[in-house]
RNA sequence: GGCCCUGUGGUCAAGUGGUUAAGACACCGCUCUUUCAAGGCGGUAACAGGGGUUCGACUCCCCUCAGGGUCACCA
């Protein structure tokens, strides 16, 4: 293949990238850099009703988001422009009128209603539901008369009854089709707006399009594409059809199923690295099976022969597995920025704080970023760090600060880091050794209290990484708190029991 | 319902006539350990069913079943 490789992703604005579109996006670009290509975006906004501004930007924001950057399209202009439908309208005219004056498409008077109701008849009759030609060869007489009528017509394309229709698909392979299942459907809609299935078929055509790639749903309309391509005398392109994915229950993705949109999974703290690896492995897989990949691995090794055939179930835990991997491994000052935001939408810092206090933050995320799964769940556990403890995990209450010592070990733990010479980790660490063994206890009965005290909770970083990092002071503060703490609860409960 | 696509563990997914049927996630143990993770080690679990073809089928063919897609003046 000596062609240049130009591929499209072609995205209806009809509501939010969701992840069976990414994923084909993906697949696109996949493609196109691979075989060092052009990719190409294109808003197929022909729907006038449902077509909106909003859902334009909401894709191109989640594509940028996923890092899916194109080559042409919106925001970037090229050669084969403009990159909306809706300001192609012109082009499409054109070819159609071609067609009608070579006899391969007529103008059809019948009304939405009329042809629903035939659609009935034929469905109650048993019989699959298609148009059967009515205005095929309509006389110059019968159209003037509808014309009178005020109908505005449609224009539809002959399409033959006899023979196949063959689609060759790389990933599927041969896929046969009978003519006679098909019919002349419309090309061109009463309002002057091209349908799907030629504005595709024009665009791919005159954009240079050298391999469709699309989901799998979009298979049973290639035939119909490619009587168009044949009726306008333009060279098939190659087609590749992904197959879907789909919802746990199997069933096509909606909202119902909880997140599905790209901006949903951001929203919840997932990065688009693991977004974009997870999506690297729905439906394809390297060479070598390995499931980390970076999408310039993927580039490397992508190509659409291994793309397998079956629609593939998303699993939610294993995006979450590829997060919390990379939020760990990718770069810390990446991590903590991306992490700011989530603070501040909880109300954990302000922004400005946030600016402020940078490095530490930075230091809280080093230390806590292992245990996250997501950025979400990062924020919300590096959130002692910057606010005060004023409640303390209810099990971990009645484990660690129910025990008749708990108070006296918090208070004399406290003493011990503010007598420090030298205040580090590994001082405290040694002062905290010797506290338990003067006291008689096990290490871990003063650890536990103090984690407790000092972060609300039983789980988290190393105890001493905490101190280090909190400081000696707040440390302090909040053991001497807990420990006031546990003796009023002490005694509340004592109360409580003697009435 | 017609047409089309698909069918390997709970999920993703290697595998293209001869394999002890990989690996990953999840799950369950053990280990490490101040907790939780991570890591290490180990474990449970699959070729939808039935016919062929063949010396031999997860691999090829047919049927059944199951799932999905599509049948618009939506894309």
């Amino acid at each position: 293949m000596t062609e240049k490789v130009r591929v499209r992703f072609a995205p209806s604005p009809t509501g939010s990238l969701h992840i069976g579109g990414a994923r084909t996006a993906l697949f696109n670009l996949l493609f196109a850099r691979h075989n060092g290509g052009v990719f190409i975006l294109r808003i197929e906004d022909t729907d006038t009703e449902r077509s909106r501004e909003e859902s334009v930007a909401q894709i191109i924001r989640s594509m940028k988001w996923l890092g899916l950057d194109w080559d042409e399209g919106p925001d970037k202009g090229g050669d084969y422009g403009p990159y909306f439908q809706s300001q192609r309208l012109e082009l499409y005219r054109k070819e159609a009128e071609r067609l009608l004056a070579e006899g391969k498409a007529y103008y059809c008077y019948c009304t939405p209603e009329e042809l629903a109701a035939r659609r009935e008849a034929m469905l109650k009759a048993g019989k699959a539901p298609r148009y059967e030609g009515i205005c095929r060869d309509l006389s110059e007489e019968e159209r003037r008369k509808y014309e009178a009528e005020g109908r505005k017509p449609v224009i539809r394309l002959k399409v033959p009854q006899e023979g196949k229709t063959v689609v060759e698909d790389i990933i599927r392979g041969t896929v046969v089709f009978e003519n006679s299942v098909l019919d002349d459907f419309i090309i061109m809609k009463s309002n002057g707006m091209p349908t799907y299935n030629f504005a595709c078929v024009v665009d791919d055509h005159a954009m240079g399009i050298t391999h469709v790639i699309r989901a799998e749903e979009h298979l049973s309309n290639t035939p119909k594409q490619i009587q168009v391509y044949k009726a306008l005398g333009y060279e098939i392109p190659e087609f590749a059809h992904v197959p879907m994915i789909l919802a746990p229950d199997r069933s096509k993705l909606s909202k119902r199923h909880g997140a599905t949109s790209v901006e949903e999974f951001r929203d919840q703290g997932y990065l688009p690295q693991a977004i974009i690896n997870y999506l690297t492995l729905l439906g394809w897989s390297p060479p070598d099976g390995e499931e980390i990949l970076s999408m310039e691995k993927a580039i490397r090794e992508f190509s659409l022969e291994r793309v397998n055939k079956t629609a593939a179930i998303y699993d939610v835990k294993k995006l979450t597995w590829l997060n919390s991997h990379y939020l760990r491994e990718l770069d810390l000052d990446y991590i903590t920025s991306e992490t700011i935001p989530f603070l501040v939408k909880k109300g954990i810092i302000s922004e400005e704080e946030s600016r402020q206090r940078y490095e530490y933050i930075k230091k809280a995320v080093e230390i806590s970023r292992d245990r996250a799964k997501t950025l979400d769940e990062l924020a919300d556990s590096i959130a002692f760090f910057l606010k005060d403890v004023d409640e303390y995990e209810e099990k971990g209450v009645r484990k660690h600060f129910e025990k008749e010592n708990a108070a006296e070990l918090l208070l004399k733990g406290a003493e011990a880091l503010e007598e420090l010479e030298r205040f580090d980790k590994e001082q405290a660490e040694i002062a905290f050794r010797s506290l338990a063994d003067a006291m008689g206890v096990k290490a871990a009965e003063l650890i536990h209290p103090t984690r407790l005290a000092i972060t609300g909770r039983t789980v988290g970083p190393g105890l001493f990484d905490i101190i280090e990092l909190l400081g000696r002071e707040e440390t302090a503060r909040r053991m001497r708190k807990a420990a006031r703490w546990i003796k009023e609860s002490g005694n509340l409960t004592k109360a409580g029991g003697e009435n």
